[in-house]
DNA sequence: ATAATAGTGGGGAAAAGTGGGGGATTTCTA
DNA sequence: TAGAAATCCCCCACTTTTCCCCACTATTAT
């Protein structure tokens, strides 16, 4: 399970830090996409997979099905650690989620997402005074405690 | 899987790469057709296969299928890498997709999509805002966690 | 305090991408 | 049918990017 908020910063030639507590649980090879938000997303392998699988069965005659394959595949890369335990960040992707110097790692469940730290702030003070009554919705129907 | 996005230029001679990810799966010979979109496919000569192979259950009485098929198929090359990795852009088809000299090229699963680069951003800005109402659409009726 | 692990930065070799010269082949034309 | 023109494709030269390696710093653990 990814967990935890980390700062780290790229360099001048693209590459940014794995976080050490991340790199069992990804290998040394997992895939890099873009997120939904303003930020970047990464899958270990056998997660990726599923999701593929599941865009496979979409029809391409679709337009939106297209759209969204077009749209998922094409910020997807496999990436690979080098031996410091960095990967390059692809150009396209760094410049979609606006990533610069410094940026922010966290761990979502079973994927990892890179925000820049700016982007981060942001969407953290904006978002925290809603948390409690996002949890309000989402839980409504539930009788669980947690 | 082809996947990622690549920026690269159209020479003086019509000429242009295909990025060393890609060259594996296509191999030296490919297909290469025009696309539903305003852009280029490129597809491995196995997955085109496939392809034509369902176009040929198409029923030639329907006006529809006749148009798609020829459509499909009047656009369709086989070409050839260079020593140097790249193919020979024949007219038609950059005509088609107003390629001049700065292009996108995006994997998408099973083949490639060439685009000119302005048409590229138009449509990547058009859609990016839908592309989480899609996302919500597309996996309403599942369960699974992606 | 010392050793081990994590993170940062940069040099340099190798690979990828770009552009153009020029020869061979094909096509056009007189 | 010969010569001109256009096209294609091989090769070379150059630039940029990527990747491997080493050195150094910072942090954590013993």
């Amino acid at each position: 399970m990814l967990m935890g908020e980390f700062h780290h910063s790229i360099d001048q030639k693209g590459r940014m830090i794995i976080p050490a507590k991340f790199r069992e649980t990804l290998g040394s090879n997992f895939i890099i996409t873009r997120g939904i938000e303003k930020c970047i997303y990464i899958y270990p392998k056998d997660a990726f997979a599923q999701i593929t699988q599941k865009l496979k069965s979409l029809p391409f005659t679709k337009k939106n099905a297209r759209s969204f394959v077009r749209f998922f595949l094409s910020g997807a890369l496999e990436v690979e650690l080098d031996k410091q335990g960095r990967i390059l960040l692809p150009e396209p992707l760094a410049k979609y989620a606006s990533l610069s110097k410094n940026c922010v790692i966290i761990g979502t469940g079973e994927r990892l997402e890179v925000w820049d730290e700016d982007s981060w702030q942001t969407f953290f003070t904006e978002e925290q005074d809603n948390m409690a009554e996002i949890a309000e919705d989402l839980f409504q129907d539930s009788d669980e405690r947690w």
